[in-house]
DNA sequence: ATACGTTCCATTGTCATACT
DNA sequence: AGTATGACAATGGAACGTAT
């Protein structure tokens, strides 16, 4: 690429232009990244337990409270799997699916599979701005793997090359706060809808099976509530039918040369 | 020709193990 | 200890076979 214009204020580094007082660091320079393992499954008495257990399967949690597995104390001991701190970013390592790269924050203190990568807290950086970092450089991430193929995997020496723009550690806590309050609006957001779509649902059963009926059908003309009847689909409005689809279906048939018909439904 | 159930196969995630 | 890879299980969808 050519030589571009710098704006003010800003540097070329190997990672692209960023503010001149921000620096570039790998992730290793500033933390240090560990793999799990599993406790053998043919043994019983390795599992159960009080140490919760994370697959990477359960990556997709984002913020991770707690875990479906539990491994005991001797399991612990008898694999390669360690805890990693609550606070720590968890990375899918391997899996041709859409676990390789997707990160994780670990809410509690847990023991993960080997699939998964923990990269440890430290006073040095800020666990939510570097999340906020590998998060949105998931296609990226997938390009790194190593092998040729669906198989390849990310492995910790990958994880401790990456490179990210460094700030100042209260300026990383200061971006992942806003991209947390995003978060926060955007979990509101999602709360609304689902109340919404419960409202709907709701409405739904009032309005298709007749139990409540919009103002202008839900009297006769001298006034009188409209009764409601018994059928096989139980109570419904007293000058409803109960059809088939099939008998509507006839009555909507349209003559098409080729005996294709369709059914619109309005 | 259609409806339905079954089988097959690709994808993905996981575990075990050999290798460095 | 860390990584690569063979093996396998779970899953879902496509393809196929059969009865009507």
């Amino acid at each position: 690429m050519s030589k571009q214009t710098i704006p003010a204020g800003y540097k070329q580094t190997e990672i692209g232009v960023i503010p001149e007082d921000w620096n570039v660091k790998k992730i290793g320079e500033f933390t240090d990244c560990t793999a799990g393992g599993t406790p053998s499954t043919s043994i019983s008495s390795y599992w159960g337990g009080n140490n919760p257990w994370m697959s990477s399967g359960e990556l997709h949690l984002k913020r991770v409270f707690d875990v479906s597995e539990r491994i005991t104390n001797e399991g612990l001991s008898n694999s390669s799997t360690k805890y990693v701190p609550s606070e720590s970013v968890l990375m899918g390592l391997a899996g041709q699916g859409k676990t390789r790269g997707t990160v994780a924050i670990s809410k509690i203190d847990l023991c993960t599979n080997q699939s998964i990568a923990a990269i440890f807290p430290s006073s040095k950086h800020s666990t939510e701005y570097l999340f906020y970092n590998l998060d949105y450089r998931y296609e990226e991430l997938r390009s790194l793997s190593t092998g040729d193929g669906g198989r390849g995997g990310l492995n910790l020496k990958i994880i401790r090359s990456l490179s990210l723009p460094y700030p100042s550690l209260e300026e990383q806590t200061t971006i992942a706060n806003a991209l947390s309050d995003v978060d926060g609006l955007l979990a509101e957001l999602e709360k609304l809808i689902v109340k919404k779509q419960a409202i709907k649902t709701a409405t739904m059963q009032q309005l298709l099976t007749g139990k409540t009926r919009l103002p202008q059908f839900a009297h006769h003309p001298d006034g009188t509530k409209k009764a409601q009847k018994q059928t096989e689909l139980g109570p419904i409005p007293e000058d409803w039918k109960v059809k088939t689809v099939y008998e509507l279906a006839e009555n909507q048939k349209p003559q098409f040369d080729d005996g294709d018909w369709i059914v619109v439904v309005k």
